[in-house]
RNA sequence: UGCGGGGUGGAGCAGUGGUAGCUCGUUGGGCUCAUAACCCAAAGGUCGGAGGUUCGAAUCCUCCCUCCGCUACCA
């Protein structure tokens, strides 16, 4: 492998229109701060980026919403942010932020210089377009009626309600919801990289030379690019983002993912005037700490940019992570389905670390992972202060009793003790070989078999007995649980900063350098460490239980939230309206219908026949509980096959908020046929 | 119905051709320095099923079953 002289990390710039959440920390933050804690531990010329990425769409709709403006959103959540990163420790070089002057220049330098060498292909195309409020709409900013389902609230660019991708032109009735007018096609220019253009590079670069990348990683792209590339438009109507910076571009700005990458650029450069060295030298290691939902951005575009550019280095390495779930459900900004940041350090003050270690060793690696409270308890009860925190608690607390705190001298060592000194190497170069290869959760387990080792040389070698009848052998007992001790607090460094400094505290010691990992005398004879406290301590039930229940709390207020009063319904006349039959009607058989999971087969007496029909209700209702059921249905409905089975008529129900399907019953029991009017 | 991802000891997972492994749990034992923590040992799997390729398959191929997500079926 070619040996690198420096490296730049960069880190997903947060979308800021909204909090962070321990997705985001699990699946790109802990990950990118583990690697760059370990690479300055080893004395490497590394910087990390990072940033606010405040452009875009949905930022100025959400300003839009409250009634402020979009710069006081992204003011709002790059603060909020940005301690949020400082509280969990997350060590950035700098956390910078896309609407600074200096990105802005950035940006349109890097665009300009496409521009003037003709990377760039123009084309005009037809959008939509507000005439009352004088603006192109984006997609989200159009409503109209779903085609697919008749909800009257649907996105240009999806239906809520049903789930379909749709595309303005699609929807029925579109207005804006900026003036309400109806939008109207016009013709616009923009700017496009030609994506295709650049296929057969990307091709060789990546399916060819960087066949090391991660399965996701590398099959993700391989399919992008087995479907082929089309252009991208890198402008949007807008003017909200950097601008666009040629003649006759007045209202464009840059598209938010040609300008958020270009962060990284910025950031560098608000950093240190060396920003070059990072970005030009071939000496340079680019790595690209993202999530899944970035991979294209960071595999196939912004390194299409780069090379375009030409004078810029390329990403070495982007490892990606997939998802994380919560308690079984995907997390949701606006489902409010998330444990967030700054709410964690409230209800569980000074526990970073326990956070970091839970997320990182159930980091969604290789595929979406679920993080529990349950197994939050359990990684912190069982692991953090079970193995490690008892481990260093027995050395010291031994150490105290014994020798008042005085590093004991190592004596005649036996073969065992030669082991298990020789393991703690060990340990740190598979440690090394794992966070090299980006598989940290692998690396925070082998880096806690070193508390393993120590608890287990302890109880075989029973200092507290022999200490009666050889206290000689102790001191060499002692000594050793203390190194192992003080190796502990380099090699979980990256992972556990917090922890390790208290730890170093008690041990009266500074930080060391990764190379001093499986030295064997760093705490020399003599040398005094002090009295400890608990390094973690266990989290009861009730906590967990708390926070539980906050989750179920604002599931229900969600749900409450989303109870849509459709407006009543146009007018009809009451002749239009006696034309519908409805009539009571008692349910005789009941079925499912075979290979659906939604639909049962009904045979009902309706009092005038007995008739066959198909109802979506299989979820709500078992067959056998319905049966006997007296019912009402709309008798004159016209007949319909329903996966092969024809169905007269239709069962009416009620929707609750959730849609949940409730059959609709006179109170009292009727004859069956009895008319509903 | 289509697409995608799974099915490995009680639970959660690792393992892409060569004697089936980890964490937790269970049971028994040890220890009592330590936050009832630690250490050791044992039980427990025909790796969803059937065929095939191979000297050899959890691992490759074919078919099937089953679970999950999206999709379809709800008039």
């Amino acid at each position: 492998m070619k040996k690198f002289k420096r490296y730049l990390v960069t880190s997903a710039l947060p979308y800021a229109n909204g909090p962070l959440h321990i997705g985001h920390l699990a699946g790109v933050y802990v990950p990118s701060d583990i690697y760059t804690r370990y690479l300055r531990m080893k004395g490497e010329d590394v910087i990390s980026v990072c940033g606010s990425d405040e452009h875009g769409v949905p930022i100025t709709l959400k300003a839009r919403k409250e009634g402020v403006s979009p710069q006081e959103i992204v003011d709002r959540y790059h603060e909020i942010n940005k301690k949020a990163f400082s509280d969990f420790g997350i060590a950035f070089d700098i956390y910078s932020r896309t609407s600074n002057k200096i990105h802005y220049e950035t940006a349109s330098e890097f665009f300009l210089n496409l521009y003037e060498k003709g990377e760039f292909t123009e084309k005009n195309s037809e959008q939509y377009y507000d005439e009352e409020a004088g603006c192109f709409l984006a997609d989200r900013y159009i409503m109209g009626t779903c085609p697919h389902c008749g909800n009257e609230n649907a996105y240009g660019d999806q239906c809520e309600k049903c789930g379909t991708s749709l595309s303005p032109s699609d929807l029925i009735n579109p207005h804006s919801t900026i003036s309400g007018s109806k939008p109207v096609l016009r013709e616009t220019l923009h700017w496009y990289l030609p994506l295709d253009k650049y296929e057969p590079w990307l091709r060789k670069w990546i399916l060819e030379e960087h066949r090391e990348w991660k399965t996701n990683v590398y099959g993700q792209c391989k399919s992008w690019l087995d479907q082929g590339l089309q252009p991208r438009a890198v402008s949007r109507d807008l003017d909200w983002g950097v601008p666009v910076p040629v003649k006759n571009a007045k209202g464009k700005v840059l598209y938010v993912w040609f300008d958020a990458p270009i962060g990284y650029i910025s950031a560098t450069k608000e950093l240190t005037p060396n920003w070059e060295k990072y970005w030009k030298d071939k000496d340079t290691r680019m790595i690209h700490f993202i999530g899944k939902d970035n991979i294209v951005f960071h595999c196939i575009i912004f390194p299409s940019m780069l090379n375009a550019e030409g004078t810029y280095i390329l990403p070495d390495n982007v490892p990606a992570n997939e998802f994380l779930n919560l308690e079984g459900e995907k997390i949701s900004t606006s489902r409010n389905w998330a444990v967030w940041l700054h709410e964690y350090l409230e209800d569980f003050p000074g526990k970073q670390d326990v956070l970091r270690y839970s997320l990182c060793a159930s980091a969604p690696e290789t595929k979406d992972n679920d993080f529990t409270w349950k197994e939050f308890q359990a990684r912190n009860n069982n692991e953090l202060v079970a193995i490690l925190g008892n481990f260093v608690n027995r050395t010291l607390v031994l150490t105290n009793n014994y020798y008042e705190g005085k590093v004991p001298s190592r004596g005649v060592t036996d073969k065992y003790d030669e082991s298990v000194l020789k393991e703690i190497g060990k340990i740190r170069v598979n440690v090394e070989t794992s966070i090299e290869s980006f598989r940290f959760r692998e690396a925070l387990k082998e880096a806690m078999n070193l508390a393993r080792l120590g608890n287990k040389y302890l109880a075989d070698t029973e200092p507290w007995k022999v200490v009666k009848t050889d206290p000689e052998r102790v001191k060499t007992i002692m000594n050793i649980a203390l190194q192992i001790t003080a190796n502990l607090t380099i090699i979980l460094e990256p992972f556990l900063p917090f922890s390790m400094e208290k730890l170093r505290g008690w041990l009266n010691t500074g930080k060391k350098q990764w190379s001093d990992a499986g030295q064997t005398d760093i705490l020399l004879t003599g040398h005094m460490v002090n009295k400890p406290e608990l390094l973690f301590d266990k989290i009861e039930d009730e906590a967990i239980d708390r926070q539980v229940a906050k989750l179920m709390a604002s599931k229900k207020a969600n749900e409450a939230a989303s109870v849509i009063t459709v407006p009543s319904k146009d007018p009809v006349s009451f002749d239009d309206f006696s034309k519908i039959d409805i009539r009571t009607a008692t349910i005789l058989e009941a079925e499912k219908v075979p290979r659906t999971t939604k639909l049962l087969k009904l045979k009902i007496d309706t009092g005038i026949d007995v008739r066959t029909i198909v109802s979506g209700i299989a979820e709500y209702y078992e067959p056998q509980a319905i049966i006997g059921k007296q019912i009402s249905i709309v008798a004159n409905l016209e007949p319909r096959k329903i996966k092969g089975i024809e169905s007269k008529g239709m069962i009416l129900m009620a929707e609750d908020k959730d849609g949940k399907l409730v059959l609709v019953s006179p109170s009292d029991k009727v004859s069956n046929g009895s008319m509903i009017k």
